[in-house]
RNA sequence: GGGCGCUUAGCUCAGUUGGUUAGAGCAUCUCGUUUACACCGAGAGGGUCGGGGGUUCGAGUCCCUCAGCGCCCACCA
């Protein structure tokens, strides 16, 4: 048989995941033989192609998926995208900006749709090519898509379900307006800039002030022209207690204070205390003022506006008093609600001044600014304008300024269905690993915030509402009983609702069920208009457990696969997805969506920095599976994927022309084109998007990591490969596993403790743990020891056919155990493997599954653990180390053959003879003596194992190097002395003896009498040393 | 500002309920082509466990505190 030296991962990768794919063996379909276990991916974002994060949480998905299948449960793993709603559009945009210098309004509503389901497609391909190309055993022709028309009907059904439940109610909310996109975008996607600005001191007057009352009050405002939206002044309802709790907060904080902080802290106390004494009276009486109804005059616009007692108007900041512009600030508009004030929103969507402003309508905000602040100084009501920093927010997608902006929206009510899902992980319903990540889904869920799920967008699920605003109530009534006529009404599809508006008008609101193109004209001839809002992204990703298994139909696949086993994704998640999908799973299905949640680490870049996108430090795993293979990928990964610590992944670029490697800095990250620091030649990586970087050649990404992982493939490649290689004329036979030789006996024991460790450490998703035992125990035993043994068993002609048999099964074993790991080195291996031994296993062989993907998980074996043979190794392990190291600090060539004597216990003696000829073969050894009575050699440079009592003589008549011996000797004999006084102080204390357990000063003693007994013994072979060879130097 | 993590060898990370001399891989150095593998084998050097304090007979591990890093949430007239 002839195998290459070196696995080909490319070929075999590519035929693997064609022959899987024809064998069906990542479908999953309703099986009432089987138990179910399911797992829905996290759906990527179609905005672009997946990076090493997503090769993280992917690999770890399909090692439990992989796995759960060997085990014998029908597995599936529902593979989809995410339409991600801003994001694509923003991303189409920018694109239609760059490439033909057109807005979405040029394009119009329709074309715009249709160019980002051109992105979409491209996009989805290129996700789902990735994850095939990591190995990933989706079941395919169950692909979904969040904007599909599966998801959509879920969707439609939920929408329809929660308006009937009125848990889908509509009001003002202030939005992030970006001005520029005429769009409201997310609190994320908005970042803060420091700009130079002016803060301005405003008086409004009293109108008909008392005797004793100030004549104006002044409020200061970073954003003058939003006076034109003002409906009150607000100031502190208590200032007396705030004041006290302000100088209590001081005063414990001086208390604590360390010598350094005491100046400070004196300091801000006493700013208080003066604050207080100056300012306490006045405030009260504001407040006695605003109790009283008194109202102000708001300059410029002409209005009487209220002032007000509200917390949010802090004493101990500028005058006390705040304006209050509810339309253009998210805490203005909570002072809004709670005092009842009128909201003027005095903006157009286009950033410029409505009619509300009067005479500055039309302006743009920077220039109303400026005419509001020379107005206000003519008349006299400007104070002081200081220069300050002003932290702005920005649009991350147009690099505007944001406005505030007051706008319809639609929202999902909270409180019921936070409260399900904190009750769902509460008693455990859902389990969240690691488990303290549920502090921060239950605070979130617990603040029961409605959820906004409007977008001003064009991509993404159109909210199914349709609108009349302005009617009479006899309109409104006359218009809801022709709806009810209407054939659809009847059959439960059509629901509708009257709502009274601010201006006493009705607005009559209609939702339907389903997508129906011909009731929807039918209502549209009634005047209803449809809202051109389309849903929150989070809104389909929340029914994704569900929606993809045919919800709101009673499909087979819901009934079996639904709730899912589990939900394998990243910490930033945990709130905007996962806990809205226990929320609506439990509305919907009335079942959790998932009965466990692993969250897994993150992949950082060399910086520490979080990959992404519009950072442009991601990799793409295609680079690495192109270089290392996938199954090294996926292997380096699992081996990272620890409970408490992301995960730096510092990488370098390899130059295709020179070869070199070029670490990636904050400076080339974000290129996808490089020019190569050493020869000059540029090249790019998978990473490219323009199509001009996609035809540079491609560099390969490259990282240790994966470079470890990638040679440990390798070394399983040859381990096997040799095995296969001795595999002529075997044949099986049921084996009694009692009368094998004892290296069988071992690896069968160490094999049972392997299966149970991976099987445990996988299903507690310790992902680094299940990984390390694996690679210790396949490289260190199976390849050093086992394989290594087994040689001159395999060329013995007598005990080849034993030898064989064992060796097929522990491979076989092996395999299985890697397969959900490194899936396809383990299929490659499998097939050969199945070749040469078509029939194997122990007490009855059988013939192997054609694919190890499909074949069964191992059960550990209890009965074959063995812990005597697992120390009776150990000890032989030691042994040869210390063989080896004698061997090494003589520097004793390699073909010598170094005759030992190995002084050990009778008990010792029994469990090392029959491994004599090993000790020969692996350390270059002669037996001599070996027991009780092995003596030393004349010249001698023992070894001592004092965890298992043994001690190695070797005989160095013919290789003694005086001074290397002597100066190890020595070296030694000082860390003894070290150790040696430690241990003695540590009994000399008399607490230490008297507290601690029996056990452990039991322990000490006896060590400090080996490391004593020990110390002996080395003094003495100097000695001898220093004798024996002195006369001849 | 609140919450959750993290800080251990040059680098990337392990380290169970506190208990012999703190581990691994890579990198470095030395030796080596013994019929699977140089993507290999053997060996060596390399650590005040972020700083300080405390609890304890005993602390990388538990507590307090300081510093630095990361993420999430809130806020900034």
């Amino acid at each position: 048989m002839t195998i290459p030296i070196r696995f080909e991962h490319a070929e075999a990768a590519a035929e693997l995941i064609q022959a899987w794919d024809n064998a069906g063996c990542n479908h999953a379909s309703v099986n009432p033989n089987k138990k179910p276990f399911s797992i829905v991916i996290p759906p990527p974002n179609v905005t672009g192609a997946l990076h090493l994060g997503h090769g993280l949480n992917n690999t770890l998905q399909d090692i439990v998926v992989r796995t759960k299948r060997m085990q014998g449960f029908e597995a599936l793993w529902m593979p989809g995208t995410d339409h991600a709603g801003i994001a694509t559009q923003a991303v189409v945009e920018r694109r239609l900006k760059e490439l033909e210098n057109k807005s979405r309004h040029d394009l119009g509503r329709e074309a715009l749709v249709e160019r980002i389901w051109a992105w979409k497609d491209q996009y989805e391909t290129r996700i789902l090519s990735q994850l095939k190309r990591m190995g990933c055993s989706c079941d395919w022709q169950r692909t979904r898509f969040t904007l599909d028309p599966i998801c959509a009907a879920a969707v439609r059904a939920t929408f329809f379900d929660l308006f009937r439940q009125s848990l889908v109610y509509r009001g003002k909310r202030l939005v992030n307006w970006d001005t520029f996109l005429q769009t409201a975008v997310s609190d994320d996607e908005v970042f803060n800039e420091t700009k130079k600005g002016h803060f301005y001191h405003i008086f409004y007057n009293v109108l008909s002030p008392k005797p004793g009352e100030p004549k104006r009050v002044e409020i200061a405002t970073t954003r003058p022209e939003t006076m034109l939206g003002d409906t009150a002044v607000a100031v502190h309802p208590d200032p007396a207690t705030a004041f006290a709790k302000l100088e209590s907060d001081a005063r414990t904080k001086l208390a604590a204070a360390t010598d350094k902080e005491k100046a400070e802290c004196q300091a801000e106390l006493d700013a208080i205390v003066q604050r207080r004494d100056r300012m306490l009276a006045s405030l009260e009486l504001l407040r006695d003022m605003a109790h009283d109804g008194r109202m102000l005059e708001l300059p410029l616009a002409g209005r009487q506006i209220p002032l007000v007692a509200d917390v949010w108007a802090k004493p101990e900041m500028g005058s006390g008093c705040v304006k209050i512009t509810p339309a253009h600030d998210p805490n203005d508009y909570e002072v809004g609600l709670r005092c009842d004030l009128p909201m003027i929103n005095i903006l157009n969507p286009d950033g410029t001044i409505n009619s509300e402003g009067g005479k500055y309508e039309g302006l743009t905000i920077a220039q109303s600014r400026k005419r509001v602040v020379e107005d206000l100084e003519a008349i006299g009501q400007l104070g002081d304008v200081e220069d300050r920093d002003i932290e702005l927010p920005h649009s991350d997608r147009s690099k505007t300024p944001i406005e505030p902006f007051l706008a319809d929206q639609w929202f999902v009510k909270m409180d019921t269905l936070a409260q399900s899902a904190m009750d769902a992980v509460t008693d455990e319903r859902v389990k969240i690993f690691p488990e303290r990540y549920r502090k921060g889904y239950l605070d979130w869920l617990g603040e029961k915030r409605d959820w906004p799920v409007s977008r001003q967008l064009w991509w993404g699920h159109r909210i199914p509402i349709w609108s009349l605003h302005g009617l009479s109530e006899a309109a409104a009534t006359d218009l809801v009983a022709r709806l009810r006529l209407l054939p659809a009404h009847s059959e439960g599809d059509v629901l509708d609702r009257i709502e009274n508006a601010e201006d006493s008008t009705r607005s009559v609101v209609v939702c339907l069920r389903q997508e129906n193109e011909t009731l929807e004209r039918e209502i549209e001839a009634m005047g209803l208009v449809r809202d051109p809002d389309v849903l929150d992204t989070w809104f389909s990703s929340a029914l994704w457990p569900h929606s993809t298994l045919g919800w709101p139909a009673k499909t087979p696949e819901l009934e079996y696969f639904y709730p899912t086993s589990t939900l394998i994704t990243s910490r930033d998640i945990i709130t905007l997805w996962v806990a809205r999908m226990v929320l609506m799973g439990l509305n919907n299905v009335g079942q959790v969506p998932f009965r466990e949640v692993f969250i897994h680490p993150k992949i950082l870049d060399g910086q520490g920095e979080t990959m992404s996108k519009s950072k442009g430090n991601g990799v793409d795993p295609i680079d690495v599976i192109d270089k290392f293979g996938p199954d090294a990928m996926r292997f380096g990964l699992a081996r990272l994927a620890t409970e408490t610590q992301d995960v730096r992944m510092p990488v370098q670029y390899e130059c295709p022309s020179c070869e070199k490697l070029i670490d990636q800095t904050p400076k080339n990250r974000s290129l996808p084109r490089i020019d190569c620091p050493h020869c000059g030649k540029p090249f790019s990586t998978q990473w490219a998007e323009s199509d001009e970087d996609k035809l540079l050649i491609k560099g390969a990404v490259v990282s240790e990591r994966f470079e470890t992982a990638r040679n440990f493939v390798n070394k399983l490649w040859n381990a096997a490969r040799f095995a296969l290689m001795n595999f002529d004329g075997y044949t099986s036979e049921p084996i009694d596993v009692a009368s094998l030789p004892l290296e069988d006996r071992w690896v069968l024991s160490r094999l049972s403790t392997v299966t149970r460790q991976v099987t445990e450490a996988i299903q507690r998703y310790q992902f680094a743990e299940a990984s390390g035992v694996l690679y210790n125990f396949a490289w260190d035993e199976f390849c050093s020891f086992y394989v290594e043994i087994a040689k001159p068993r395999l060329s013995d002609e007598n005990q080849r056919p034993t030898a064989q048999r064992v060796m097929a099964h522990s491979l076989d074993t092996l395999l299985r155990l890697l397969h959900p790991i490194t899936p396809f080195v383990t299929e490659s291996i499998w097939k050969h493997l199945g070749d040469a031994a078509p029939i194997r296993g122990l007490d009855a062989p059988t013939a192997a599954n054609p694919f190890v993907m499909t074949a069964t998980w191992p059960e550990s074996n209890a009965a074959h653990f063995d812990p005597t043979i697992e120390r009776q190794f150990a000890e032989f392990q030691e042994v040869i180390g210390a063989i080896r190291k004698i061997r090494a600090s003589q520097n004793i060539a390699p073909r010598e053959t170094l005759p030992v004597a190995i002084h050990c216990s009778e008990s010792s003696t029994q469990l090392l003879q029959p491994m004599r000829s090993y000790l020969e073969a692996l350390a270059g050894a002669e037996v001599i003596s070996l027991g009780p009575d092995a003596n030393s050699f004349a010249t001698d440079a023992p070894l001592a194992i004092p965890s298992i009592d043994i001690t190695v003589h070797v005989d160095l008549e013919k290789f003694i190097d005086v001074q290397a011996e002597l100066s190890r000797l020595e070296k030694l004999l000082g860390q003894l002395v070290k150790q040696i006084t430690g241990k003695e102080q540590k009994l000399n204390n008399e607490s230490f003896v008297s507290r601690a357990p029996t056990e452990v000063v039991d322990k000490e003693r006896e060590s400090l009498n080996e490391l004593k007994q020990q110390h002996r013994t080395v003094q003495s072979d100097l000695q001898k040393l220093k004798l024996s060879t002195g006369p001849k130097s």
